[in-house]
DNA sequence: GTCTATAGTCTGATAGAC
DNA sequence: GTCTATCAGACTATAGAC
């Protein structure tokens, strides 16, 4: 067996320089999640990434090219992440539960240190994420997958029907991003959990007890 | 009748200067609201309140010491202007009747250019507020008053028993400051007001069609 | 290391309250 | 007419993107 390596185009050997390229940039993206969450856009200096990476600043710039475009990197990347959370799910669930499922991941994801999805941390951040032709490429697409389940689970009548379709797809965002999980978040997995499954029934059900 | 003006201590007219010395205070509180319920915190910089005011920037100063400082007198007339709106609903009205009218206030109140609650547009902002003894103190003060609003609720049986005061409460903070609303209103003032209608049902029924 | 942005200070000139 | 608050804006210092 020849080796792969050799002239053909197939599975072209990455150089080990190439690897730890790609290696870095994933090392860079963590720790700007990671600062992005707990310090917020403006707070969060390139100083604090390289730190955080352990690199020179200088190399954050081989990799991306201001700080706008890490951040959108991010944020892209978790889109992406949610997307294929919800293209997991199965497809014989219900709509609504599905709903309720990307939800509960959403939400998990922030307690085990994520960004949220909606940028209303900064207007800077968002400003610029609303110019970002990748950003809003991936917002649109995952936001018409959602807005499928929420045709789903209408039609299923799982959904109230005085709501737009519109109104439940910003709600749901909100939810995702809502800061009554950071304030009640305490540390304890099994009390995190609690909140979680409080915060996913108040979404559908309300506080209230029922009509 | 000897004039009023007279030599007695009472009724201590202000002089002109005294009065716009309060009126321009005034306007740079307003100015400072609708700035930053449009930029942000670190967004808009000090020119730039002077500029919307009319009035030189060292003049700031002689107002508020600081922009932190500024920006915490604005969240503090809030929670002042809150706690009227609270004190001013009927005592007769039920509880759960109360937090739906005070949320509406709110709303309104973002919709007419006014800053949320919650300052978590900025985590410079936050902490600045966090480390503001007299922010601390109407705030606890404000959410006193809605926690006992929550309980009086809870009490009529108006509030779901699987949820805790605590929660409910952030949550109820969490509502008011909704980014749903930002995302849906379009400045029609019937179509706004049926999106405030649609967040408080949302906030209370929940998103499903009930249980 | 460079350069920009901006919080915060200071000053001489000026309008207008008293 | 006197006096003082305010003005315009130059200036310093610092932080942070690049």
């Amino acid at each position: 067996m020849p080796t792969a390596s050799a002239s053909l185009p197939v599975a072209p050997r990455k150089s080990f320089r190439e690897t730890q390229f790609v290696v870095r940039a994933e090392a860079i993206l963590n720790a700007t999640n990671h600062l992005l969450a707990s310090k917020g856009y403006e707070e969060m200096a390139m100083d604090d990434i390289a730190a955080e990476v352990g690199i020179a600043k200088g190399s954050l710039y081989k990799h991306f090219e201001s700080k706008e475009a890490l951040a959108a990197a991010v944020m892209v990347r978790l889109l992406d992440r949610t997307r294929d959370a919800l293209e997991a799910l199965p497809a014989e669930q219900p709509a609504i539960e599905r709903l309720r499922e990307l939800l509960r991941w959403t939400l998990r994801e922030r307690l085990a240190g994520g960004v949220p999805h909606l940028p209303s941390t900064s207007r800077a951040l968002r400003d610029s994420l609303m110019a970002n032709r990748h950003y809003i490429d991936q917002l649109m697409s995952l936001s018409e997958r959602i807005g499928t389940l929420i045709k789903q689970a209408r039609a299923d009548g799982a959904l109230r029907a005085d709501l737009s379709d519109e109104f439940i797809l910003y709600s749901f965002y909100a939810r995702s991003c809502d800061p009554t999980l950071d304030y009640l978040k305490s540390g304890d997995s099994a009390a995190d959990s609690a909140v979680v499954e409080q915060m996913i029934s108040s979404c559908f059900d309300g506080l209230g007890p029922g009509r």
